[in-house]
RNA sequence: GCGCCCGUAGCUCAGUGGAUAGAGCGCUCGCCUCCGGAGCGAGAGGUCAGAGGUUCGAAUCCUCUCGGGCGCGCCA
């Protein structure tokens, strides 16, 4: 249960109730009606602003409205005291007994709590690493993967369908060049000489294989054949074998996509005709000519009519062009086209996760997408940052295998996915991350993925060593327990806290931002060490007292329940629990 | 020149219109030498870059200014 939403429906039907009974007005606008958490615990569990809100069209002064709301509340079950404080907050105090219904609750769902219906089952797409299939992921691929990652399992877990997409861009200039940088390699692998690697081609020696594999399927016969079959055979299998590396990356990362989109199937298929038919079909396309850009107007400028989608119609600065002067579509024609693709496949909302280096390209997106579906917000599209990998605050600049970057796999192998993924959600996505190698493993209060996996398996040894001293710490017989019995204020806090996870996921997933999903789990942990704390100066608060069962396996049940909210947590963010440290 | 993102404690950062703006690190002061371990507790520290505006109420929304990052025909 979101409490604050159950609280906020309560409100409504006072309101109602009011509405009925003649003493406040009928039309009103309840829309920002809110219930959330008081700054201040001593306030109560639930501040309503209502009155503020309602006043003005309600005509009446705040305070009044309050005290004419509170009263009806006051009435309700759940509420065991309604206050009006300050300019007019109503305060709501929850009855005794509805915190432990929440504990409950934790333990009844387990790692699914936080589970919400708000998606509504409906579908969303959520594209992200869509790496040119050109050689490894490097870690700035990383964070965009464990983002995207992150936010699709966010997005099921408030109710949506999601699918998980990967867009191959294997259509342009830059998988020719892979090609040639193939065929080198190609020849390299057939005995030849090869020396530098020219200028404008991929280094990597993540192609060598590549060229053997050439070498082994075509032998010195491939160089036999026209220049432009080469490089399609060369390019053809380089992608096939770049993408497998890929997925491998992705793998070690725990991530797994439903769907590969071919951009070259997409052409194929002659759906960016179709895309562009159905603009035209608006009259959103035109022939025109374009200004050139100011303060940097490039050297071979020349203008000319162009064919131009009306991008500016839709908040973009200038209109776009759709056609290159060789006559072949723009990469943004052929993305307009795989967008409508997406959504033409049945998800109403789309999500992209890019690189922050392609931010000037969103608004014409955006724009297209408007233009196609009529709908302002179709399309979002979230911008990861850049990463910087550091050790001990030092900057690690070369990467040993690709020469260039440092590639994902490389961190993952030295920190492990877990802790990568954690780190890669500790910042907001349109926020630079410092990846810091060494403190990323550290075990200390400063590294939030210790702290909180060091919480997770802190409650798992207490339940392993209360099991050992005979109490059932199964959760249907810890359910049963007297959890009255948990009258410590920072016990109290802790169910709070975990009550309030449902409606984090929701508003989470409501924003696209998993990233609070990380620091919710610090909050979280932080509560529980702080608790456990207590108990070694004061040994009445430890978890275990061996001459009280009722009272421990109370304990052992909010223990449970940590287990299952940091659970829920990190299944979120694809980080697996720890059971001991 | 234009667009997008960012500017919050000494540092790194949370905070999608609510009450006295939070956390970690660092600092100061206590405590602990402990396997309920990989420290604990308390405290100091703020012009939320600045100026206007909207609102009962603004770090949050709008406008402008300043500062930083990214990007800027047909490339991908």
């Amino acid at each position: 249960m979101n409490y604050f939403q159950h609280f906020r429906t309560i409100a409504l039907d006072a309101i109602a109730s009011l509405q009925a009974a003649g003493a406040l007005t009928a039309d009103l606008d309840l829309s920002r009606v809110a219930a959330e958490a008081p700054r201040d615990a001593s306030h109560g569990d639930v501040a309503l602003n209502a009155a503020m809100v309602l006043a003005k069209a309600a005509g009446q002064k705040p305070r009044e409205l309050a005290m004419l709301l509170a009263a009806r509340l006051a009435q309700h079950p759940d509420i065991e005291q309604a206050e009006v404080a300050g300019p007019g907050f109503i305060n709501l105090t929850a009855r005794a007994a509805f915190w432990p219904a929440r504990l409950r609750e934790i333990l009844a769902a387990g790692e699914a709590y936080g589970d919400s219906t708000v998606g509504q089952g409906k579908t969303v797409n959520v594209e992200y690493v869509s790496a040119n299939p050109t050689g490894p992921l490097h870690v700035g691929h990383g964070r965009g993967a464990v983002f995207g990652d992150a936010l699709a399992a966010l997005l099921e877990k408030a109710g949506h369908t999601v699918v998980r997409e990967y867009y191959i861009n294997d259509a342009g200039a830059q998988v020719d060049v892979l090609g040639q940088s193939a065929l080198l390699r190609a020849r390299e692998a057939l005995g030849g000489t090869i020396g530098e690697i020219p200028a404008g081609l991929y280094p990597g020696d993540y192609l060598v294989p590549v060229g053997q594999a050439l070498a082994e399927a075509h032998g010195a016969e491939l160089f036999a054949k026209p220049e432009a079959e080469q490089v399609a055979i060369a390019r053809d299998l380089a992608i096939r074998m770049m993408l497998d590396l890929i997925r491998d990356d992705l793998a070690a990362v725990g991530i797994r996509q439903d769907v590969f989109t071919s951009e070259r199937a997409i052409v194929a298929a002659g759906r960016v005709e179709a895309a562009l038919r159905a603009l035209e079909d608006k009259g959103l396309v035109y022939v025109g000519v374009l200004e050139p850009p100011k303060g940097m107007r490039p050297d071979d400028w020349e203008e000319r009519p162009q064919t131009l989608f009306r991008a500016s119609d839709f908040g973009d600065d200038v209109d776009r062009p759709l056609r290159k002067s060789d006559g072949a579509w723009t990469y943004f024609a052929t993305d307009i086209a795989y967008h409508f693709d997406k959504y033409s496949r049945g998800s109403e909302t789309l999500i992209d996760v890019w690189g922050a280096d392609h931010g000037g390209y969103v608004k014409r997106v955006a724009a297209a997408m408007q233009g196609l579906t009529g709908a302002r917000d179709t399309l979002d599209v979230k911008l990861c940052q850049l990463v910087r990998v550091l050790r001990d605050g030092e900057l690690v600049r070369m990467s040993k295998r690709s020469g260039d970057f440092i590639t994902l796999r490389e961190v993952v192998d030295e920190v492990g996915k877990d802790v990568l993924r954690f780190i890669m959600l500790t910042r907001k996505n349109d926020a630079p991350l410092d990846f810091d190698l060494a403190r990323a493993v550290d075990q200390s209060r400063d590294n939030p993925v210790f702290y909180v996996q060091y919480a997770h398996a802190r409650c798992r040894s207490v339940l392993r060593h209360a099991a050992d001293e005979g109490i059932d710490v199964t959760p249907a017989a810890l359910a049963q327990s007297d959890l009255g019995l948990l009258t410590d204020s920072d016990e109290a806090g802790l169910i709070k806290l975990m009550a309030g996870w449902p409606r984090l996921v929701e508003q989470a997933a409501e924003v696209h931002e998993p990233h609070r999903i990380a620091f919710y789990l610090q909050d979280l942990a932080a509560n529980f060490h702080q608790l456990w704390n207590k108990g070694r100066e004061d040994a009445t608060l430890r978890f275990i007292q061996s001459d009280q069962l009722a009272a421990t396996q109370a304990r052992m049940a909010l223990v449970q329940g940590v287990v299952a909210v940091i659970g829920s947590g990190l299944k979120v963010m694809g980080v697996e629990p720890a059971e001991a440290m």
